[in-house]
DNA sequence: GATTTCACTAAACACTGTTCAGTATATTTG
DNA sequence: CAAATATACTGAACAGTGTTTAGTGAAATC
């Protein structure tokens, strides 16, 4: 029959006009002005109609978060061109933190709001190969493997290529939240962005050997 | 007249009773569940009270954060207290981490939460001796002196102190929000706390000459 | 003792996420 | 084709939120 697969195809282009609503609201009005009446209006339709396509408002941010990733990870492919594993390792940050810089709204979804993490617990078919995490995974497997290269060509002096990993990506994500979040203020940083830079060519530079 | 006198320790009294309140319910319950009428109701009071003591929630919120610099603050004087400015920075991350870790509601609400920042905007009196950020300024200045005394005893790789304190604050920063919103799930990072003390000592390890 | 000042509150306003009984339409069955 | 069923959707309500305002009763002043 080919009526349930248009069934099945009415559901899914709902399920997308209901997330395109959302994005584009969240984009423009950040995460507190994007309610579920706002999506229902823009989209014409009853705030109830949404729960039929999402559990919670949480599980729909999941899926906006999931995008995100996604926008991210096709970023990284810049980055991932590089032969040079020091020079891509510089590129990694470079691309990360333009990605902050560019999509603050998904930045902070992705990596500092708890909302999307809600609808993470309640969830179990993480760890398979269709994961929530498969993107962000895959990006974070670049900055490993490529930490890796650099220790086995002996040009950094990190022995350890996870523990490198979390000190390239705590340093950007730390820039990253302090300039979104607005606590460069507290120290009345000028021209943060061009110190974000900065501050990440002296750690690439430290690294070295 | 000691009328006058009275009523103004009576509302200073008031304030900090509030203050107290909202303290004790954030740091118990979390941000979302301190809503003014649990204040309200915890000190035996109408909601519409506290607004005469605080302009809106944000404020209130401000004033808690304000207390959890103090409490940064104070848990830094055992950091400076180091002579040796390579072995003082390290104990300057330690306690930063340490502290965020122990007390993740307040760091939140200190570097990571919109809602403090948001009465930060509507106010004018800053720069000022008794400044709001009076006990964040000088942990960061402790910082920012600690690594200029590395630069002029030719300990560290690093040539700008403020670049420097950047680096050190983000690296820190970065982990702990990491850790606090969750996301060092992404990457299955076991035994978290561990790892972020080897990742502070390879950054200091990387830094010095 | 009358008047003014002031702390305080009940009630309302405009929101929020979420649930559920009910309806109207589309599909399947007899 | 008509009756029965399944599905998509909604209006209205619930319980909560931050915030404002008119009004009250007691304390301070005159």
């Amino acid at each position: 029959m080919g009526i349930t697969e248009r069934k099945q195809r009415e559901k899914e282009e709902m399920r997308e006009r209901i997330l395109n609503a959302a994005i584009d609201l969240f984009l423009r009005e950040g995460y507190d002005k994007t309610s579920i009446r706002q999506i229902a209006d823009a989209i014409e339709y009853s705030p109830a109609t949404i729960y039929l396509y999402f559990k919670d408002k949480d599980e729909l941010f999941f899926a906006i978060h999931h995008r995100g990733f996604e926008k991210l990870f096709a970023a990284m492919s810049e980055a991932a061109a590089e032969v040079n594993p020091l020079e891509r390792l510089k590129v990694i940050g470079r691309v990360y933190l333009k990605f902050a810089i560019e999509n603050p709204e998904f930045y902070d979804l992705m990596f500092v709001m708890r909302a999307p993490m809600a609808a993470l617990k309640h969830r179990t078919n993480c760890g398979e190969a269709d994961c929530d995490w498969q993107h962000g995974r895959r990006s974070y497997e670049l900055l490993v493997n490529t930490i890796q290269e650099c220790i086995n060509q002996y040009l950094v002096r990190i022995p350890n290529a996870e523990e490198g990993a979390i000190l390239a990506w705590s340093v950007v994500h730390g820039m990253a939240t302090l300039l979104i979040r607005e606590r460069f203020a507290m120290i009345e940083l000028t021209d943060p962005e061009q110190k974000m830079e900065a501050v990440l060519d002296h750690l690439i530079r430290v690294m070295r050997i």
